[in-house]
DNA sequence: TTTTATTTTTAGTTTAGCTTAAATTTTATA
DNA sequence: TATAAAATTTAAGCTAAACTAAAAATAAAA
């Protein structure tokens, strides 16, 4: 298989997560033009260009998905991300807020035994920063068992587990708040009127979150 | 000052690797184009275009020559180039005829604190796998005084301490041979006729190389 | 069901970075 | 010093990856 270009892979990848939240796992052009900040016409062209390496099944006017060879392309894009990520957290000392920039280049490095050695290096870990499960060399991922915090019940025990916006808007928005993974969230309230919830972290901090904030977040339930 | 491209910068970087090994640090297109492996005249373009941007002194028929900007740049590539060649050698694991091409791509991620923290998590470290030196932040580059072993003298002491061809096939070559930096070498004999040189390394083995070979390593005099 | 609005594609450009072939300038040689 | 050879540049053209504007297909509304 021909190595791909950033920009090939970038398509891969970005339709593989917008594949995870959509129904049949069918992506639209202005979506996935919307996501990447491309114009819709240039989607086109390039969604043509991937059918032709039989890496999406691309229908005129319906959507895209990957192939199984598209998927497993997209899959090694993200571990190899999510494994930079964590080298840069973990041993450069880089902050949660800083890493995503960077990594949207490092993944793009074309060497598999760095990946593999990388892994090694790091012990093989599970999760990355931001709580996102790593892919495996095999490309499984561990899916976790998880809900929106937006979605979850009043006066329940939940462990925040991963967010779903890696910009460094919203991560320094969580710094400032002082929330961070693995904390102990309880919905103490829910305003009917505009969705913000009122939380207890850790037994004991009230905080206050819009519902645009909640639904970036994911917990678990304890 | 607009970041460069990759391909940009390893004009610069060539720029530079041959200025100083040319007269008045002036490179001709046509050595360009065969350390690039372009046509000359895709740098005849190149350069016109990296002259528009104040990087470089081009004149027509002539040849190129780094300006301080130019200058600062291309250093810059270099510090990151051999920063990752550490810190694959070193950490990951690497032998040393690995490292090359992976570092060729991992010196155009964009990001002065990522360089700066691998520069402290490696402990600032001043040569790199090959033995060459890795500029400092300030782009200062520690010239050490060496010279090629194929001009050494007959009957002295010397350490091998760095090659001047980082290439996968020598660095095998080197390998196979069991020759090392900082190995201790002596000329034993030199033959006339095809400017082969006979070495004694640390004192005991005994090895004979070509002058390919020998023009490729420096030697420091003990 | 016809019309309108939205989405998507097609057509035509642009820029970066390469190519080959032809023209020009410099250098070397008779 | 005139001319041949070598080096270099110019000219024209290609591909990848983007764009805008216009056309076409689909979906929504009257």
């Amino acid at each position: 298989m021909a190595t791909l270009s950033a920009v090939e892979e970038n398509y891969l990848k970005y339709i593989f997560q917008l594949s995870e939240v959509s129904e049949k796992g069918i992506v639209k052009t202005n979506d996935l033009a919307y996501k990447m900040e491309h114009s819709a016409a240039s989607v086109t062209d390039m969604l043509k260009k991937l059918s032709d390496k039989k890496l999406v099944a691309y229908k005129r006017y319906y959507g895209v998905s990957l192939t199984k060879s598209g998927l497993q392309i997209a899959v090694q894009v993200l571990r190899k991300h999510r494994l930079w990520e964590t080298f840069l957290v973990k041993n450069l000392k880089f902050t949660w807020d800083q890493v995503h920039e960077i990594a949207e280049q490092l993944e793009h490095i074309q060497s598999d035994e760095l990946i593999d050695k990388m892994d090694d290096y790091l012990g093989h870990p599970k999760f990355d920063p931001h709580g996102d499960p790593i892919p495996d060399k095999m490309g499984n991922i561990y899916v976790p068992n998880v809900i929106c915090l937006a979605d979850a019940k009043l006066k329940k025990q939940y462990i925040l587990s991963n967010v779903n916006d890696d910009s460094a808007a919203f991560l320094k928005y969580l710094n400032k708040i002082q929330l961070q993974l693995n904390d102990k969230i309880k919905i103490a309230d829910k305003e009917e009127f505009d969705e913000t919830i009122q939380l207890v972290v850790n037994d004991k901090k009230q905080l206050t979150i819009s519902k645009d904030a909640a639904q970036n977040m994911f917990v678990k339930v304890v």
